[in-house]
DNA sequence: AAACGAGGCAACCGCGTCTGA
DNA sequence: GTCAGACGCGGTTGCCTCGTT
């Protein structure tokens, strides 16, 4: 049958998680590695649900969360992604390498969502509202996650692993190799998942390389193929590069409902049909109108942001370049 | 300095989907 | 094919902190 039941409920703590709770919980999951979630709690000796210690997890403890305010580059995104995916927080977090469903959510819901609302009330150009001369995000209290929790040491950014492995990194799902002999390093890794869709391998520690070289060489085979796509590359400079303006193509929201209907289940989550749509369009700009290389684009298009948004940390690019 | 209100964030809850027997 | 449990996700809640009076 079925596996076995849930973990009780009676006796394991709620709330806050204490320091000590926290240890036990990424030591074991250090030794273990992640998953099992049910079992968790009792074989490392935490008086939890295997929920809340995944959610601790993925939310906190992970080594690669990136702490800190959320860049104007990264708010352009997640309006452009919360457009485009509606309220898909995981998926919009695996754009955002370091940050979580959880943390874009309630950003969204204290920040964002105000300000679009205050945007689409007073009409455009109020963008910068918000923020303060040097274009930064302001916040009442401007405070970084440090400062909330003080016992938390982040990564210095040097150390920082560059992309974090967000739930919503499953997206890559939607990729479909018309010709895997093009794809070199990454897309070894690559394995088929239940869906009929092809899914990077995602095991920890090489899956950030996996996803990032994977977009590349899609990327870069594009460039070979078009002309068009040198602008492309130009504005792929690794200094300069601003995530608000790679997604500057005015790409219509695409009403969630709509796609959801439309699903079946062959390769079709919702979402890939969206990343398909949203791809399709965006490659469409950039390959001059050309079709040729649409099998693809979603997968491109999607890591991308991911890509570059790895590639803006001091030695992601060098990590994921080249191990 | 104290009280109050608002904002922000971590965590919980419930539901839908996936998976294994 | 069916069922039950595990997992993942989004919505919501409650607590803590900060700002204002």
């Amino acid at each position: 049958m079925g596996r076995s039941a849930c973990c009780a409920k009676e006796g394991l703590n709620k709330g806050a998680w204490t320091a000590h709770e926290d240890k036990v919980l990424s030591e074991y999951i250090k030794l273990h590695g992640e998953g099992r979630w049910r079992n968790l709690p009792k074989k490392a000796g935490l008086k939890r649900c295997g929920k809340s210690c995944r959610l601790r997890w993925l939310n906190y403890l992970r080594p690669d969360i990136k702490r800190g305010n959320i860049s104007p580059d990264e708010e352009e995104l997640i309006i452009r992604l919360h457009k485009l995916l509606g309220n898909r927080w995981s998926l919009i977090a695996g754009r955002l390498p370091g940050r979580t469903d959880n943390e874009i959510k309630n950003y969204w819901n204290t920040n964002l969502g105000k300000k679009i609302l205050d945007q689409q009330r007073q009409g455009s150009a109020s963008n910068l509202k918000h923020r303060n001369k040097n274009g930064e995000p302001v916040s009442k209290k401007a405070k970084t996650m440090e400062d909330m929790s003080p016992n938390m040491t982040s990564p210095s950014p040097s150390k920082m692993p560059p992309v974090v492995r967000t739930k919503a990194a499953k997206c890559t799902k939607v990729f479909i190799n018309p010709d895997p002999h093009k794809l070199p390093l990454g897309h070894q890794h690559c394995e088929e998942n239940n869906r009929g869709g092809l899914m990077l391998d995602r095991h920890a520690g090489d899956d950030h390389t996996n996803n990032g070289s994977s977009s590349l060489s899609s990327f870069s085979n594009i460039a070979d193929q078009e002309n068009s796509s040198s602008d492309f590359l130009v504005d792929f400079d690794m200094n300069e590069i601003s995530l608000a303006s790679l997604l500057n193509s005015d790409f219509p929201a695409i009403n969630c409902d709509n796609v959801d209907q439309n699903g079946d289940n062959s390769l079709s989550h919702s979402v890939d049909q969206t990343a398909q749509i949203f791809s399709e369009e965006m490659l469409q700009h950039l390959n001059g109108g050309s079709h040729d290389c649409v099998q693809v684009q979603p997968n491109l298009v999607l890591n991308f942001h991911s890509l570059t948004s790895f590639l803006d940390g001091d030695q992601g690019g060098e990590e994921w370049l080249g191990e």
